[in-house]
DNA sequence: CACCCGGGGTTTTACGTATAACTTCGGAGT
DNA sequence: ACTCCGAAGTTATACGTAAAACCCCGGGTG
């Protein structure tokens, strides 16, 4: 503790701690990494530990990272934060890394369909493994060819090449939205769908036309949109121009698809839902912050996150990692109801 | 080019580069570092990078940062990354720092508060600087020990130590509001103020109260509540079913709160903009979802993420700062109207 | 009395990279 | 014929940490 002052352009090393508790440097690093029973006395230890505090010492992580050869730190790549999906499932994983003292660095590719070339050249920090949400086929390459464990979400477990997979029971929620509107007597449908081509919208599409087969008389009209209210109210719009008879419900593949539906539908002076009921997808915060609030589908999205941590550290160790579907839950609020006759 | 194998367990590193192009490992680390002209022949590099090619070579960034004592790496620190306001944020910063070959690494602080305590345990990289943004006053203590460079975003020029601010001009986003809502004949106010005590939104407050000033028949009542949808929803109920000539406008300090304020509105079956108007602030993609869409103050998120990476970097650099707030605009929409008489 | 043991340290080494300092060699200049 | 020079490398070293291997010493054991 005799104060032996650095120069303050740069930051104390063990080396300067060891000097100024009178031990050496290898004694700092046992105190600090707390496997010092039986090898440093007590008072020793707390001579170092207040060295530490003194000068401020921080060990540098990069030096830690190298000696180690492994650095606590994973990669997350999302299509885009802005979604409040993709930075709920960024808030579960950050949780469960920082239980595990490891570290989140994010990747989100600039057009939302996945990494096109090299994620890891915009990636500076030394990676452990990687947790990728939502890509489409096309952008898996570069992830696999890292080297590094790989854990996919929301992705299709046929691809090949990740060592886990934390997926949500997609399929069921459209069974879940289609049989509620079914049940209420809805019959013509149009269905609102992303333009984006991931797995979770393939599944959204492919469950709810096969739902629909349980009404043979029922009827439904597919129409794409971007992933923003005013694509959705531009092609919902659009199909509701159309000719023959309009539809009375309208599936969207997302929340914000719906908002815009439901401003198409009053535009043309109909309501929701006494018209039209309009169902979305996610339940995002928007979905409680429109009027009538939409019926949709609650995804666990901060669980998706916490998950594919935990697969990924459980690959870190050798451990198994658990598999399985995450369930998802029908919301029904306001913006359905029974059709009219 | 001998296709010398190694392990599938560890990565190749520069030196089996080097046994595999038939150099030293310097020779290799000079063609990478792109620092060759008249140090390396033309085949000489040619030969290294085909093994690097062949070998999948990736370099290990720990090594290199501890051998350059930099990481080109900066912690962005924000409340909350599922506010839209701070995602946009991260997606400017982390451009500039990709246009720069920099890193961005994310600490939401997970009571959206700022960091409590030590930012940097969580944090498992090696940093170069910190950027801040909309920090509490109290959670600057902790950024500051850290003995990194700092750049506050949206926060008070008034706290001291840092080395660059990057502000938005809030009082004049707010003023514009308040002077159209004078200019539509409105006296009687109420301002639904976030319960979260940030710079921000002292000085929105501040300068709404100060643009009144302009006419002094206008009254205001003042009513608080936490940042989503339905905490805006009782708080502009209770308000609406106080006593006395209820408001003719109601000024929000987020595009959230006046999400749920117009659903306040409703219930009490009155009409907006008809009754009451509703502004918003921050101009989220929520803003055009509701309806009507709500008047409300653009804010360029991305360019304060911008701005605060430049800076950062200049200040790495040695160079001077820029300074100076960015503006902001009002944006109206349908959310407002004329007072009725 | 010689021997071993365990507590409490220290010395040394390796991690992978970037670069300063050194070597070698073929040709140009005098 | 000798020096000098630049091209094209190589060798050696340092960054800060963790941990393996070693050292010293006082006390219990055979």
């Amino acid at each position: 503790m005799s104060s032996a002052r650095r120069p303050a352009t740069s930051r104390p090393t063990s080396r300067d701690v060891a000097r100024d508790a009178g031990v050496s440097q290898a004694t700092v690093s046992l105190v600090l990494g707390g496997k010092w029973r039986g090898r440093v006395s007590e008072t020793t230890a707390g001579r170092v530990r207040d060295s530490v505090r003194e000068l401020g010492y921080r060990p540098n992580l990069a030096a830690r990272s190298l000696r180690l050869g492994d650095t606590r730190t994973a990669l997350l790549v999302v299509p885009a934060l802005t979604n409040e999906f993709f930075a709920r499932v960024y808030t579960g994983a950050a949780a469960v890394a920082a239980e595990h003292d490891f570290g989140v660095v994010l990747y989100p590719s600039p057009d939302g369909t996945g990494p096109a070339r090299d994620p890891f050249a915009s990636s500076r920090t030394a990676l452990d493994g990687v947790i990728a949400s939502s890509m489409a086929a096309d952008a898996l390459g570069a992830l696999r060819d890292a080297g590094l464990p790989l854990v996919m979400l929301d992705s299709d477990p046929g691809d090949a090449g990740a060592a886990a997979w934390v997926n949500l029971d997609i399929a069921d929620g459209m069974r879940q939205v289609t049989e509620h509107l079914l049940g209420l007597g809805h019959r013509r449908f149009v269905h609102l769908a992303s333009a984006v081509d991931t797995w979770t919208f393939t599944v959204r599409a492919r469950a709810f036309h096969e739902a629909l087969r349980a009404a043979p008389d029922a009827t439904a009209r597919t129409v794409t949109a971007a992933l923003d209210v005013r694509a959705g109210t531009q092609a919902a719009e659009a199909v509701l121009a159309g000719p023959g008879p309009g539809p009375t419900a309208i599936v969207c593949d997302d929340d914000i698809l719906a908002a815009g539906a439901c401003k198409a539908v009053r535009r043309r002076g109909l309501r929701v839902p006494d018209d039209i009921s309009v169902t979305g997808f996610d339940d995002l915060a928007l979905a409680t912050a429109v009027e009538p609030e939409l019926t949709t589908v609650r995804l666990p999205a901060e669980q998706v996150g916490r998950h594919g941590m935990e697969a990924l550290l459980a690959v870190l160790d050798g451990r198994p990692a658990a598999q399985g579907d995450l369930p998802v839950r029908l919301v029904p609020r306001g913006s359905t109801a029974a059709a009219r006759s």
